[in-house]
DNA sequence: ACGTAAAACTAACGATCGTTCGCTAACTTA
DNA sequence: TAAGTTAGCGAACGATCGTTAGTTTTACGT
């Protein structure tokens, strides 16, 4: 009969001395965020992918919610970073506003499992980490706020709901969008196009 | 101590003949989902909302799966049949695109927990239910693929892509939506307007 | 009035969930 | 080299999940 002896065998238990196992897991957590979904998304999952036991996830964020926000975290400061060098040159105002909306789409569509991890997680008003992730969010719209303002429009330009509808319609692109049929660079051009030119004959 | 006798007194459990109770675990569950997603709204509290206990729900629906669909369903249904009704007049081109979406907003953002269930629960690829659900909304997405079909657009007009960023604008709208700042109508009014006159000075 | 089929119930199944516990082994630092 | 820190592990906790089985109740056609 199996005695106390014959237990498993002591396999090594490497441990990484790289400089951060965080982001190891983060991307992990970010890829089964994407896939499946926040709820779906299990912490054995992202554990597993990232190489290692359920339980030793929490040796480094104290619950899965931690998780997602530090997903968020990261995939906004990538994407606030791409638009900022977009935007830093000199350009005329709708110059300016294509070179950020040609970087916001090629950061959303070009495959970065942070980005599809944010867009098919948009939080609900009853999450508890709503709160964070919509003011991070906030702070990356007040981007395209700035370069709205300094369009030429005409009086009647409401230029909140073109905000929204500009960053609106970009982020739903991320439900059709197809490598095969089209580019980030060309829905970019193509959005911006059809505000700033008549399409009325 | 307790017996088997002093257990749950046996309740009157009513039967509904009421033409259909299908519809009532339907209207729950869309309440369900749209307040929690699907995976995290549990066919107990669904079945709990419409009045009953979690496997009596099993009498009416297969599965958790069927009743998404089922939900998807009656809102498509409700939306495609509002904006077919907006259109049905005699307009020029923009103006019944304008109805439209007028119509699309006012259902989209009316309160209607199925279009909230709609909005809340865009299937990702992977499901099993993304094919059935995907054919719905492709069959309604159509009805602005004939609008813009009328429309008298400039030779480089991408008709699909301009079809995207409107629908595309509109849907994101759930998101951002405040009945204090906005009304449906407003915002669809807007969204066509800026598409249709210039906004460059 | 009776038989039957649908609808609802109670109970439970096996699975999986997020998380906690106690321990081991590795690295860091003194 | 001794002590301290901590990443990682195996195991398990209590809860909840979707679903099924078996039984009882209700409504309705004959």
């Amino acid at each position: 009969m199996t005695t106390a002896l014959d237990t498993t065998s002591p396999q090594p238990v490497k441990r990484r001395s790289r400089p951060s196992r965080r982001e190891e897991l983060l991307r992990a957590a970010a890829e089964c965020f994407a896939e499946s979904g926040y709820t779906a998304a299990s912490v054995r999952a992202i554990a597993t992918r990232a190489g290692m036991q359920a339980a030793s996830l929490y040796c480094h964020y104290p619950s899965k919610a931690d998780l997602l926000i530090g997903v968020h975290e990261i995939g906004i400061e990538r994407i606030t970073q791409a638009v900022r060098e977009a935007i830093h040159t000199e350009l005329p105002p709708w110059e300016r506003l294509e070179a950020a909306c040609t970087a916001h789409m090629r950061s959303l569509l070009g495959g970065d499992v942070f980005f599809e991890a944010l867009m098919r997680n948009v939080p609900l008003r009853t999450d508890p980490a709503y709160r964070a992730i919509r003011e991070m969010r906030a702070e990356y719209e007040a981007l395209f706020s700035d370069l709205l303002d300094d369009l030429p429009l005409p009086a009647d330009g409401d230029r909140r709901k073109l905000r929204l509808m500009l960053l609106g319609a970009m982020s739903w692109s991320f439900t059709w969008f197809s490598a095969d049929r089209d580019t980030p660079e060309d829905i970019a051009r193509t959005f911006v196009r059809f505000l700033r030119q008549p399409l009325d004959a």
